[in-house]
DNA sequence: TGACAAATTGTGTGCGAACACAGTATCAAT
DNA sequence: ATTGATACTGTGTTCGCACACAATTTGTCA
């Protein structure tokens, strides 16, 4: 397993590292006989190129665009851009600059503002959260015109433009969150889910744990379900909607709660002595805890920040290192109880 | 955030380039005042060395020993084996080069030939599987003199002298089992741990997972727990062993097979249509399929393709380079159910 | 002040690949 | 025979860094 060098390959073939270099790089100015020589010889000694020595040659830079909502504006985005962060630091050497396009999440206009400067600045790929539709795929079909890559994150949308989709798999996290809680409750008891975000129905990630939800549901026994709408977050509000809703129907067997809020919900229940099974999502601290205080029953988690990881990761492996990556690639989706809540808290811990 | 070279470094310090390269790597030889200036421009442009042409310019090899049991007598070994040599991918441009030296995983005589060549041999470093602890140590220390660097895998072995270690945490797989258990059995039920390995009192990992298993229970309600021990893996056997169990002692409420054999206990219940909860370890095909249809509750993961993909980064991390890593990296304990399998299989198809 | 050693600093080469450019060969048209 | 066009090939420079070696400065003592 020793190192091939063009010069070797040069050297074996009977011709110069210059000729070398253009077959490699189908440069052309090459007669039949000398590339088919090459080749053979190439193959022969299994030629590897150098990346590091080819890396430095080049001495190009790629241009990566962020375009994701602000993590001002919300937190969450924190995370992706932290692992972005990581990323970049173990491939910084390729030349790759990145810059940022943040944009306001429930600005409409600052995201066209954003388009625009990015298409007017020409960077050599996009990182994009889509979290419209329509107006995603216009700057897709934009950026295609200009020869500028789309890598997806968090959301997904279906568009033939791109290079590929990192994210999670929302759908199918309402699923599983239906079989925690199908395992632990009884037939007769009825299950309930709770979205607290008052405009819940423009969050397609929210609607997909719903389908998972029901489907699984559907498909195994057909367990009752009651649906709540939080519209704030007020502990008061909380605790009062929730009271409301159990005097009305009864003690529920377990409870679904589709966003990183199932602590409000968990301590609500603490308040009004009316313990029962709750899976929720995100490891945020105040869901670590009332987790470890067994108030909630599993958190669910898609590792937030090694999709920014593995978005950059990929947008390298194929622009710049040219290996194949996967057009789609989901976040496993960890369960998560006091028992192993550890490992995945700072899962990147090995990373730069 | 442009790029700053040694030279720009020199031409502002008023320095040669000879003299920065001194000041960073420590070599001596340089004045006071010329490292102070140095140091300070240094810091003001904020110089980050260029990773890429730094290890071009070293030239230098790095060589890695793999001393683990040998994937042929055993196949678990294969997948850290896989990571391996999927990181080795993405790091051989350092100059890593990789020599194997598998043992027979039974034979002590085994181990200290392969000890005594890698001693002879050389390396720069080598991933250690320690299977055997006092052997283990002794070639700990013989390395040490040697300057060869030891990062230890799979199993943890106490010794200062260590790089660092990458691997399970059985103990703590132990009782997110029986936490898992206890979830789902009915207080009055006692519990099966089933140990399907004829000597299994040698291998601390099985040890360990079933003192986790017990000091939870022992914690939580003191649940009553019978253990069997399948002294070899003919289905024929396990299932008398089992039936002879179950008519003797009942049916228990939960099994905890504390291998990768679930897949032959579950098999055994079904044919004695006796179907109870029973969480196994590892994502074999057999344990999957049995996942699948319902036979297995859960499956613990602790991903042993990822083991031997980390322990090889950090050893480049640390020793090529020089980035801080962990001395303790436990593999996440993730918890697999048939809604979320797909996520951890081929969990590494992201890389090379 | 000169001689000479020690301390300090500058210069140059090489790592492997990419690519511009100069150079050679071939052949047809004049 | 000379020119020009085309097809092909080799050479040399560059990337940023490491390190050997040469060159220079400084210090010491007679």
């Amino acid at each position: 397993m020793q190192k091939v060098r063009i010069k070797d390959i040069a050297a074996i073939a009977g011709v110069s590292p210059g000729t070398v270099d253009r077959v490699i790089h189908n440069r052309g100015n090459v007669s039949d006989k000398a590339r088919q020589r090459v080749l053979e010889v190439m193959q022969e000694l299994n030629y590897q190129p150098n990346i590091i020595a080819s890396t430095l040659a080049y001495n190009r830079t790629f241009r990566l665009a962020i375009m994701t909502p602000s993590p001002k504006h919300d937190t969450y985005w924190e995370l992706p851009y932290s692992g972005i962060t990581k990323a970049w630091n173990n491939v910084k050497h390729y030349g790759v600059m990145i810059d940022e396009y943040f944009y306001h999440p429930l600005l409409e206009s600052s995201f066209q503002a954003r388009a625009k400067q990015v298409l007017h600045d020409r960077p050599d790929a996009v990182l994009l959260a889509a979290e419209t539709e329509k107006e995603s795929l216009d700057f897709i079909h934009s950026c295609l015109k200009k020869n500028i890559q789309c890598m997806l994150i968090n959301t997904l949308l279906e568009s033939p433009d791109i290079l590929g989709y990192v994210g999670q798999d929302s759908f199918q996290s309402g699923i599983l969150a239906a079989k925690l809680l199908s395992n632990v409750v009884q037939k007769s008891d009825y299950l309930m889910i709770i979205h607290a975000e008052e405009h819940f129905e423009q969050s397609r990630h929210l609607i997909e744990k719903e389908s998972g939800f029901r489907q699984f549901l559907e498909q195994h026994g057909n367990q009752k379900i009651e649906q709540l709408v939080l519209k704030n977050h007020s502990e008061d509000y909380i605790r009062m909607e929730l009271g409301d809703f159990i005097s009305k129907h009864g003690k529920p067997g377990g409870i679904f709660v589709s966003n990183s809020r199932g602590y409000l919900i968990a301590q609500a229940l603490k308040e009004l002595d009316a313990h029962c099974h709750l899976v929720g999502f995100d490891l945020i601290e105040p869901n670590i805890r009332l987790l470890n205080e067994g108030a909630i029953l599993y958190l669910i988690n898609q590792n937030a920040e090694l999709q920014g990881y593995y978005a950059l990761m990929s947008i390298v492996n194929k622009c710049i290192l040219k290996k194949e990556v996967p057009a789609r690639h989901f976040l496993p989706i960890d369960i998560v109880v006091p028992e192993n809540v550890s490992y995945y808290l700072d899962s990147m811990h090995w990373l730069s």
